[in-house]
DNA sequence: TCGAGCGCTTGAAAAAATCGAGTACCGGCC
DNA sequence: GGCCGGTACTCGATTTTTTCAAGCGCTCGA
């Protein structure tokens, strides 16, 4: 097995996907593409975050920024071929998570959509 | 305001895993039981955050801490199911990262070892 | 005998995320 | 017409998260 490699892969995807909000973002996306604002609400990130993020998944390739006007603002995000191909990341998660998280309860109809941000005490 | 918060198990996984070093911990503990120091080597992590993150993964039933002997401390971090069910995840994480990440770009930090640490400009 | 290693904690510093407000303009309501 | 709320983001200040550095009690290998 290779050992003193300068670039992995696994790793980097890792530190990619890890940073916080990444992973929503793409599974907001998953959707259909949305406006900035309409996103942050979507996953429940902070503006400032969230250009941040956007600006980091845009550039590995992960989605597309399409500015339709400047004034009035409307821009839109979508993700690209390689960002749809993390749906089997997404739907490995999603996996996991019914199965093997707290089950306090599984009888909402509507877990999608995190409006109000917070800590949910389990 | 009434909070309709249905905990969702998909945000609360991500959440989990979104946090720094667990995903690279489930990785590295995915070959086999370790201590905490070679695990720290093993993913890079520093001992504060690691302690953390060990018990937060201990916490949700990913991992379990046995301890063999309390004053030569010897400690063991083993996978449980489920976290052994968080394989498939890391698998579809590796192959995105395989198949989507360019193999000359973004600055990825060392994978495990070698390299001076600390890199980050002020 | 002595230094190195084990598992983990503490307190302070650095890095990352969040809040809150602000920009420049449009569309709907009345 | 006049006012509110929405659009996409940025900047400065605050809060949270992660990292650094050092150390504890003890034991093993050289």
């Amino acid at each position: 097995m290779s050992s003193a490699r300068p670039f992995c892969p696994v790793y980097a995807s890792i530190e990619l996907l890890q940073e916080k909000w990444s992973l929503h973002i793409v599974r907001a996306l998953l959707d259909g593409p949305l406006g900035f604002n309409e996103l942050g609400r979507a996953v429940g990130a902070n503006t400032t975050t969230l250009a941040q993020r956007l600006e980091r998944l845009e550039d590995v390739g992960v989605l597309t920024r399409t500015v339709h006007s400047a004034m009035p603002p409307r821009t839109s995000y979508a993700l690209t071929p390689s960002g749809l191909a993390l749906e089997d990341v997404l739907h490995a998660i999603e996996r996991w998570g019914r199965a093997h998280l707290p089950a306090s309860a599984d009888s909402a109809p509507t877990p999608t959509r995190a409006r109000t941000r917070g800590e949910a005490a389990p």
